[in-house]
Formats: C-alpha cells, structure tokens, sequence
DNA sequence: ATTCTCACCTGTTAGC
DNA sequence: TGCTAACAGGTGAGAA
C-alpha cells in the first residue's frame, strides 16, 4: 500500500519533472473522486507550484492559490507516462504544456481521494493527523510516547491522529527492527530506540523507492524495490532466521510476527 | 472521550 | 474445473 516512503517516492519525482507546467487539459471519468465533485476542473490553465507530503497525504499548491490533497488509500497511482492507453482503472487525466508525457491517476478501488482545500482553511485544518513521523523531534516523540503509553506499539504506529506515516508494511516492519511482539505496550520501549526504528525502516522504505507489493508504482510507472528486502510483511519464512512468520488480527488488520526474532 | 465497526471498491486467493 | 466467499488495508463516519 502507499504509505509514507511510496508517497515520498512519487512526490520527489514529480518534483522532478512536472512543476511549473500548465495544464492543458483536465479529464475526470469518475467524479466521485473529487470533492467536491467537478472541482479539478478548475485546474485547467494552472500550474502545480508546489508538490509536498504530510504523512502519506499528496499537498499541492497551484500557480493560482488553489490547494490540493491527494490520497491514494489503497490501489491508487500517480504517475506520468508517454505513449500509455488507459485502461478502465485510469480516473483522471492531466494533459501538461510542453511535454509528451501526461498524469494519470489510476486506481482500482477508486478509494483515492482528491481534495481541494476550501480557501479560508489551511493544509494542516483539513488533514486530520498528526506529526509527519519523519519530521517528529526526539522531544515532541517523547511526549506522544508518554500520552499513549498504554496502546499496543502497532496501534501507536497505525493510529494517523498520533503519528502521520506508517502504514500495516512499515508498521510490521519496525515491531520487527525492535524485535518486540507488535502487541507490546508503548511504555515498554524506550522512546529514542522507537524513533530511531521508526524512522530507520521509513528511510531505507524510501531508499529503494517504496514497497511495490500490490499496486503501487513510482511516478514513473516503475516498480519499487523495498518488497525484496521485506523481513516480516507478507513473508511465508523470517528473512533473518527462516522461522516461519505467525499472522495474527491486530488493530483490524494482518500482523507478521517472527516469533523467534520478535519476543 | 475513546474505541470499535462498517462502508467505500475490485481483483486475487482460498475453499468447497 | 468452476463457483462463491473471504480477504487485501486506509480513512472517515457513525455507533457503542
């Protein structure tokens, strides 16, 4: 799924090749998508000034002052492409000036979601969350750390409104970095050991442009490398140890544990 | 207030 | 083999 090291992947390399450029044309063919419903079309004659990420939230600022929040949820893809047919999971379209290259957005769920901010509200109004889990000082951490003290670490890693980010992959992960059972209380970890995993597995997440494990692709339609060097998620063995990984419910969701490498 | 459950969708996999 | 049910997991709304 996208979570934080995907959306930095898509959202650096569109940085890299579609700032600045006006759009041409806009084509929705699943209104639903955007709220409110028919609000891209004001994009048309725009331009994207500025691409950044809170969390796994897409922020985008235009030329004219209008904000956009993209969310992928589960299947979505942003990427730009030459030369590429549509098939019926491609919702939107932006034609870019100057380029042979267009934007798609193409999602099988259709669970994505493209906002635009209401003038008066700012970015941080509008996303419900929390502190970018990459951008959380030692201090502040520390803080969440004592007023969640008694959640389950995974619950803490899951919950967006504590810590904006981590997703069911990276939160798998880092439970296995620490080498802790996800169910372990939050106040049984050393806060600067916590951080410091956190934002080990989310760097090295980015470092191999994200996890391609279901739908996501880079903003160039490439796939990411991260699923090769997965310990836990969605592993039949333990990479470290061969140990055959135990999946259990926790917080609604999958949970690996290794249960030699994880106590 | 906090925590849980469901709805949103469709493709893939498991099981009969 | 062919069908159906369960599953995949992010968020927001509503219920408990």
């Amino acid at each position: 799924m996208p979570e934080l090291p995907e959306v930095e992947t898509i959202v650096s390399g569109l940085n890299k090749t579609c700032l600045c450029r006006k759009i041409k044309k806009v084509r929705v063919s699943c209104p639903a998508l955007a709220s409110p419903r028919g609000g891209l079309s004001a994009l048309a004659g725009d331009s994207f000034v500025s691409i950044s990420r809170h969390g796994k939230y897409i922020k985008i600022t235009t030329r004219r002052g209008a904000r956009l929040v993209v969310h992928l949820r589960m299947t979505g893809q942003l990427f730009l492409a030459e030369n590429y047919q549509p098939d019926k999971h491609v919702h939107i379209i932006l034609e870019l000036a100057n380029m042979a290259a267009k934007m798609y957005y193409r999602d099988i769920r259709k669970f994505g979601r493209w906002q635009i901010v209401p003038p008066r509200k700012n970015f941080a109004d509008y996303i419900n969350a929390g502190t970018d889990a990459l951008a959380v000082t030692p201090r502040e951490f520390r803080a969440l750390c004592r007023r969640y003290a008694d959640k389950a670490l995974k619950v803490f890693l899951l919950d967006q409104t504590i810590l904006a980010g981590v997703g069911n992959i990276y939160a798998d992960e880092t439970a296995f970095y620490l080498g802790v059972d996800p169910h372990t209380p939050v106040n049984r970890l050393a806060p600067e050991k916590l951080l410091k995993a956190v934002t080990a597995v989310l760097r090295l997440g980015i470092k191999n442009k994200g996890a391609s494990v279901s739908d996501y692709i880079t903003s160039t339609g490439a796939r990411g490398n991260f699923q090769n060097l997965l310990n836990v998620y969605k592993q039949k063995n333990c990479r470290r140890c061969g140990t055959p990984i135990r999946r259990v419910k926790l917080a609604g969701r999958t949970t690996h544990i290794c249960p030699k490498c994880q106590k």
